[in-house]
DNA sequence: CCGGCACTTTGATGCATATCAAAGACAACT
DNA sequence: AGTTGTCTTTGATATGCATCAAAGTGCCGG
């Protein structure tokens, strides 16, 4: 194979990608501000200069280095996070080793929003990344306040469940180039929603992440993804970035059709 | 084989064996009302009359009979459910007819709550069934003034996105035996949690929908049933009940040790 | 510039589950 | 009691993906 542009794929090269492809997320006329991380998450828009205030008095800014755990499936759930930049991903482990990625977080996105006392899932960072902090029970507190936020939350916690029910299709009844062709159109679509480039596509995620997320092996993604690059529906590009050639029919293979 | 117990599931030997099973939920003190069909909602514990009144103005009775639609995928969501008696499935659907059943659901829960313009997926009832319902306009507006509520349907949903997380595990990285495993205990705790017998366990479920919640055929579906039932892990019981005589032993079994 | 490392690709083989086919079991109806 | 329809079970075979193995690629540190 002459071309291996998908190759070479470090924690650098993808905190540039991201870096580029993903810009944080500002509230209109805002500018970010240090001592106000809260103003700068986009689901805090539309929200009274009050509401906002409160909010940062429960927050706080957190760091991580690629690859690092924020926390593990199990661990108390003190708190909640919503990703400013970079990309996470958190999974479920059988006792052997087995490995299910349930969803990768991007800009915008809450982790732990939807959980009681304790974590149902781990959470590792994929890249560079950095997340807004709320302590759950101060911020629990403060919806009995503000019932907006807590329409808001509910609202973020349907969409959550309405991307997990179509995951559900995709890992219990697609083949391997259905997933494929899906995975791609949704990083695609998520990406145009957040308003970044939706074509080519950056794509920060190992082949590893990939498989475990799609239920499948790293083998099996590499072959898929060859062939459809092959049958050009795809191309690789350079800085770990993929072009969909044919949306639609990516979106008829995604189907099955 | 001698015995062949399972057989024979038709849909009035269901309904009895669910009117048994899964008495309908009851708030403290409470009796059944027809004039007030959410005094009953288990969710609705700990409202205040006022709070309970009002969800009464928004809401109405359905009645299914076993099989029946209730609303298909794609069509506007004007209305919430909740199950009072019987039992639903909920599954989306790719164009060649492969089928995802992404939950069931029993008296107590509710259907098409984390949606948004469009049902995301299809309903139907697997028994005769019948449902709370609420207009969703009027529920809307009514969770402005009643927050408690809201916080309720947070929480609702927070439950059934770890579901659904549990599910993906279940669906992308477990095998048949794992997966089937799985399912009765996942039937099991349920039936505990909502006040009912949680062994034998009723098995309300043919083998085609359970094939299509666990992403298998009917037929691996029965032979896998099949083989734990010659280990002696669990007994097919006369009126579709199941009984696990080991749980220890199916819960090992369920995350693969 | 070289060696090590992490990730990806490719190839050969095996297996778990799907597919195809048919018989068995039970309930409902006549 | 026989018929019909639906669901389940069982058997034979096929196949998509996993597994095992090894080479290729690019980055980084020495």
């Amino acid at each position: 194979m002459a071309d291996r542009p998908l190759t070479g794929s470090n924690d650098r090269s993808f905190e540039n990608t991201l870096r580029d492809a993903i810009p944080r997320p500002q509230s209109a006329g805002g500018s970010p501000c240090a001592a106000c991380p809260v103003r700068d998450l986009s689901f805090c828009n539309a929200l009274t200069d009050e509401e906002l205030d409160h909010l940062n008095r429960v927050s706080s800014d957190v760091s991580l280095t690629s690859g690092q755990s924020l926390f593990d499936e199990g661990a108390p759930a003190d708190h909640v996070y919503n990703v400013t930049t970079g990309a996470m991903k958190v999974y479920k482990l059988l006792s052997d080793g087995r490995r299910q990625i349930t969803g990768f977080l991007f800009p915008g996105d809450f982790l732990g929003l939807a959980t009681r006392d304790a974590y149902a899932y781990s959470a590792e960072s994929i890249c560079s990344t950095t997340l807004c902090r709320f302590n759950r029970q101060k911020l629990e507190n403060l919806l009995k306040d503000f019932p907006k936020v807590e329409r808001r939350l509910l609202g973020i916690a349907s969409d959550e469940l309405a991307l997990a029910q179509d995951q559900m299709l995709i890992l219990g009844r697609k083949t391997a180039k259905e997933k494929i062709a899906s995975f791609l159109l949704m990083l695609s679509n998520r990406a145009q929603k957040s308003g970044n480039k939706s074509n080519p596509i950056s794509l920060p995620i190992t082949r590893t992440d990939m498989a475990d997320f799609l239920g499948l092996t790293t083998e099996t993604v590499s072959r898929t993804i060859t062939q459809l690059k092959t049958s050009g529906m795809i191309t690789l590009m350079s800085g770990n970035e993929v072009r969909l050639e044919n949306r639609d029919a990516l979106e008829d293979m995604a189907e099955g059709e």
